[in-house]
DNA sequence: ATGACTGAGCATCTCAGA
């Protein structure tokens, strides 16, 4: 099973870009995030002539996540459980396929909106470690992936490319994100590679990318059951190279 | 010479991204 997330920076400017890598690299499952629409502007008639269908949790100017899939999928979840109600930011689709759950998240930055800004991604980082343990505790098999906006340790981000103090690096975001990893969870990048950069975002500004200053902010962690079939984790860098990028790239995660 | 990004939208500027 090839699973797969990417941070397409609007799906509308990716939608040649994201066509042609699901044919190139054919994953079972993609997980999108700021596809930066409603579900009625989605280009789902280009993924389905490649073979995939698509689920949407859209939204107007920012954020939006959706999953496409050629193999049969249904959609369980279309807000983290566990947020307040009126909570309409679209950053969370849940889906069940072949026996295991899968989620894909964007979680939110954080730096922006001052303090409450902040106060919300970590009530989100919050309801999300709530929902792991949910499922940790009924045996389900699942994986969460997505852009979690977390650098985990210093060694998630070239030095200088980060001010100090960012809402990605904080130690109240690290502790909630250690949090999720010690319910049992894998962090499967970090598992096969386990030091070192190993980028998925580089900024487009001050020669990010051909200076190699990236950060590694998305991921994938597998409960232990998926943990024990992990086969490949990485990112997919050759995306970023080519004429108008997203800033991230995709995480390709293979299963046996 | 003294710069240097991208996208969306009630748009020619503001917000957000990270």
């Amino acid at each position: 099973m090839k699973l797969a997330t990417w941070n397409v920076n609007s799906v509308r400017q990716r939608e040649t870009h994201i066509r042609d890598w699901l044919e190139r690299v054919r994953p079972d499952v993609l997980f999108l995030q700021e596809i930066k629409c409603e579900a009625p502007a989605f280009p789902a008639l280009t993924f389905q002539a490649a073979g995939y269908a698509a689920e949407i949790v859209g939204q107007k100017s920012y954020n939006g996540v959706a999953v496409l899939a050629r193999v049969p999928f249904t959609v369980t979840h279309r807000a983290l459980p566990g947020l307040p109600a009126e909570d309409a930011q679209a950053r969370y689709i849940e889906i069940e396929t072949g026996g295991v759950t899968l989620i894909g998240i964007y979680l939110p930055n954080g730096n922006s909106g001052a303090e409450a800004g902040y106060a919300y991604k970590l009530a989100w980082m919050d309801a999300l470690r709530a929902r792991a343990a949910a499922l940790i505790e009924a045996d389900r098999p699942f994986a969460i992936l997505g852009d979690f906006n977390v650098c985990p340790t210093d060694e998630d981000f070239a030095k200088g490319a980060l001010p100090a103090g960012d809402a990605l690096v904080r130690p109240e975001t690290r502790s909630r994100y250690r949090s999720l990893l010690w319910l049992g969870l894998t962090d499967a990048i970090r598992a096969l590679h386990p030091s070192g950069p190993v980028w998925t975002f580089w900024d487009y500004q001050a020669g990010a990318w051909p200076r190699d200053q990236g950060l590694r902010i998305d991921h994938a962690l597998l409960s232990p059951a998926l943990a024990e079939r992990l086969i490949a984790a990485a990112p997919d860098r050759e995306e970023r190279g080519r004429a108008q990028p997203s800033d991230h790239v995709p995480v390709v995660v293979e299963l046996a």
